[in-house]
DNA sequence: GCGTCTGATTAAATCGATTGCACTATTGAC
DNA sequence: GTCAATAGTGCAATCGATTTAATCAGACGC
């Protein structure tokens, strides 16, 4: 009969309970073959009936590992995506699930970035199992680097030349040709890109707007190639100032949705007429656009797919497991031209 | 002259490099006046020409304590306000900033909770030194049953009659007057109050609702209460269900901005004209919201502010202190009438 | 009765730090 | 010269688990 229970908070404590010693109580608990049937639901059920839960940290100290993955959001000074951007959420949610159903834990890196190589003396890397970069940023060497140390990380971004690191990352290429094409179809001529194109994403899209272009046989303007960082505001003033400078364009191919509806706010404050003057067409799909009016025209990646995979991939390496070193999530456009996307996004737990 | 170095990994291979004993290594690292000034430095300097870096697992392992702090989203059932909602991301990267400048870590608590008095027995409360909730659900007297456990915990909402943990919340009476009467002022005369008035905080702001009505002598119309979820979705179909039994109504007080962005979109969809038919303001400012068209007005709550707060009632109360048990964001209304936000808001680097 | 094999269990080392207590030298007072 | 106080350092226990190697009991063969 269950007693008076004391307070039984290590595996000695459940040892001396069940009269064994610490090695066959923890043998017992992790089902071990050498444990005979008898002790080991007598230790299970004693372990239940006094509330015991192992001590994970304990554990985890012992097995030199932590449980913990890292992940990074790469705010690069220069280009200043705003961590606010629902893109991002997005993205932590869906790591956070696969996270969570493999038993680890997240560490959020909060800071921008200036050198990743100083993250490897820092708890980011010392304090977790593996690493998740959420862009490349303009480390792309120095990621190298990193990755070369042998301490398991992934990286979300763009296939670049020489990598040497494991590598998800979005259709660019693709993505950037979609859009394009989708205005160039709908009859526009005067197309601008707009994001920094030293960032290797970014760049990628270039070169499928320039296909796009090419396919139609319009000339590229080097005058639409629009330099505008990530963050809204910032935003904001290169839109004003491209307006100011009279260039002449009749469609924007954006590299945030956060940044076409920016676009859209500040092109219809000036008097144009959206989309009829100027077509605006964003990226990430965010579950706010189908709300803008307009609705905006979007590219879609499988967000919740590539928090999936990102920590599949982490996973497996520190397992040793073999990884495909490149994983690419689908991209498609969506068109929200009837007031509600063209299906529900799916829930996202975080 | 620094020579050949061997990986010196713990503080054992750091004392036998300078011949004195793991406890004076230890000592001399953490500065304590036992050792002499000498030994101190000599030591030191070997750690540092060795690269050495304490392990901080192994240390705090040691101190029986995590270095960690749960962040629970009290994603209700009911209410499913969606995780991508950017207000949260702003909560969590203020909570994350100020966790990091005390060398804390954040353990994201990512699934929805029916009890959360099951959270006591995982990871959530095991594996960290103190909790912080983000809103209440509907688990007031769980909270109360939790924090009498003794583990240091802080909650996000609002004031509840017998609340007996730590909180902290936003003025939300004060929030919801501040919108009606702005609409009353604007001349509207059928405000309706958009959210589940069974969250205490929408219940807060119903009260606020309430007064600013009376003092325009304007009375109560229980139709005008709409029960509308967060999740953007689910709330658009709750909008056009309001809008097919033709319940009239000239303006709309919204829980949120993303419910407020859908009420419009809904809204100007059926052909009403906002804000000429139906003038909507929202809640929580969301960097978005500036740039819809038309602008929304937004009450503001200074979450910065209170992710610090949060942070620091946490530690406070983990190392001890005397923490006061409620502290209220300060609340205000923010019109973005011009197509710009009044200011822009500060720099959100999480 | 003895050696051997097998199946079940335990003893003890280990992960990397902190800290109470014991110990040694040095100094100063008498 | 002796004793006490003090400064500096080392020993060993400890946090809560895992795991290798050793032990022990019982069965079996001869």
């Amino acid at each position: 009969m269950p007693r008076a229970k004391q307070k039984v908070t290590s595996l000695q404590d459940l040892a001396d309970l069940a009269g064994v010693s610490r090695a066959t109580a923890s043998r017992a608990l992790s089902d071990s073959s050498l444990i005979s049937d008898k002790t080991k639901s007598r230790i299970r059920s004693l372990a239940q009936q006094h509330n015991y839960r192992i001590n994970e940290r304990a554990r985890d100290f012992r097995l030199q590992r932590s449980r913990v993955i890292s992940v990074v959001f790469m705010l690069d000074i220069q280009s200043e995506q705003h961590m606010s951007d629902p893109f991002f959420l997005e993205m932590l949610g869906g790591i956070a699930d696969s996270l969570a159903q493999h038993d680890y834990d997240l560490l959020l890196a909060h800071a921008p970035i200036e050198n990743v190589e100083h993250l490897r003396d820092t708890r980011v890397f010392r304090n977790a199992d593996g690493v998740i970069f959420i862009g490349q940023g303009e480390q792309h060497k120095r990621l190298n680097a990193l990755a070369a140390q042998g301490t398991p990380m992934v990286i979300w971004g763009s296939k670049l030349p020489d990598k040497k690191y494991c590598l998800v990352g979005g259709e660019n290429e693709h993505g950037g040709y979609l859009a394009t094409n989708h205005l160039l179809k709908l009859g526009r001529r005067h197309i601008a890109l707009c994001g920094r194109i030293d960032i290797p994403e970014i760049a990628q899209r270039y070169r499928g707007y320039q296909r796009a272009l090419a396919e139609f046989g319009v000339a590229e303007h080097r005058d639409l190639i629009l330099d505008v960082p990530f963050d809204m505001h910032r935003a904001q003033a290169v839109f004003h100032d491209v307006l100011a400078r009279r260039i002449h364009f009749d469609a924007a191919v954006c590299a945030s949705d956060v940044m076409a509806l920016s676009a859209m706010a500040t092109f219809s404050e000036a008097g144009m007429r959206v989309p009829e003057d100027i077509a605006v067409v964003g990226y990430d799909d965010i579950a706010l656009a189908a709300y803008s009016r307009p609705t905006l025209t979007s590219v879609r990646q499988n967000i919740r797919w590539a928090g999936r995979v990102l920590v599949e991939s982490v996973l497996g390496l520190i397992n040793g497991e073999q990884v495909s070193d490149t994983r690419l999530a689908s991209t498609l456009i969506v068109r929200q031209s009837c007031g509600a996307p063209l299906a529900p996004p799916p829930a996202t737990a975080l």
